[in-house]
DNA sequence: TTCATATGTTTATGCTGTTAACACAAAGCT
DNA sequence: AGCTTTGTGTTAACAGCATAAACATATGAA
């Protein structure tokens, strides 16, 4: 606990505070393991004692990014009063998101399928994906079929994270108005 | 010309055709030099005659995938009838590109913006992207305002990527049925 | 034929993730 | 107290990577 000495104290959460400040300017999610190391003062060997690999580093900071969204996404629903205007503005921060945070929307995807075997094994881990399929579900109206409640559900997922994707790879640029109208076009339509 | 000597003949060529092939069974689309080069039968260094580094060879074939992209969804589009069956047909041809290349597809969206610089140098490069935009803008009805128009054609775009992007992530299963109704849904609305 | 040029090869450099062997500190046990 | 076990750091090594430099060979033009 003594600060300065030969161990570090936490040095699991001093490698993903780190890697979040590093990953957050950043534009590409890749990250390496001696870089991370270099920064926050120690060998890159030492963080092989409280990670597997490189990967499960990857999905602990994938994971907390996934958080960060979901708190982020939410805010933003209560910040509009919930119902129909929550709901669009839910998909205007997750676009906002991966905006600002390119390389951890990024990092967060690219190893969802790893986050969700997490899940699977720690009971109660808070998973903001899992949490964002189930509000996106919650939000259709309860009077349509099941089916189209899935399609509808899936189709606004697939529009915000279609947006955020093309923005993120240079294949369109980002006007906040376009987003918005495009959201909220959508939200009207699928009430 | 002759085989089997110190030189290869069409080295180039030969690149790109067996790193499609490497990559089309493939989920990542990461392709070393040196595997690829193994794989043709030449030394790593000899693709630097080619191509004057690895970001520019996983262009030159991200640009070929484009291309394909292209063709397969022009096809799709005139086996549908054209017009707005054709128009979903489009959409869906651009998902199930991507469920049968994902490798491919996650290339050709990573190396985007170099391919965008490509087209802005040479003149009259095919190109599948800027292809693909301008038709998705042009089945959009001409009574609509110019504004709603964009957005009308952003979110037909974004709606397929955003369903092939999470896909391949693994987010959510690929059901062919589901996309379907999720695009022709889409498609009756933006008519 | 001779020579320049295009296109191969081998070798070397500095990066990477990862492992093994070792060093130190704290906690538990007697 | 001392001894030992366990957790956590270190350095040194390895294989694989993209890339560059120096060298070799085959083709095409003079």
């Amino acid at each position: 606990m003594s600060a300065n000495t030969y161990h570090h104290g936490d040095l699991r959460a001093a490698a993903l505070d780190t890697g979040l400040r590093l990953l957050k300017g950043r534009d590409d999610d890749d990250l390496g393991l001696r870089e991370l190391a270099r920064e926050v003062g120690v060998s890159a060997a030492a963080l092989y004692r409280h990670f597997p690999n490189k990967r499960a580093l990857r999905t602990a900071l994938a994971l907390e990014a996934a958080e960060a969204l979901g708190t982020f996404q939410k805010s933003a629903s209560a910040a509009a009063g919930g119902g129909s205007a929550g709901f669009a503005a839910m998909g205007i921060a997750y676009v906002e998101y991966a905006v600002e945070n390119p390389a951890l929307f990024r990092l967060m995807f690219r190893q969802a399928a790893d986050i969700d075997l997490l899940e699977g094994d720690i009971t109660e881990v808070s998973s903001a994906m899992r949490g964002l399929r189930e509000t996106v579900a919650g939000l259709t109206p309860e009077t349509m079929s099941d089916d189209k409640r899935k399609a509808s559900a899936l189709r606004a997922w697939s529009l915000v994270h279609g947006l955020a994707c093309l923005i993120l790879d240079g294949q369109i640029e980002y006007d906040p108005d376009l987003i918005r109208a495009v959201v909220s076009t959508h939200a009207v339509i699928s009430a």
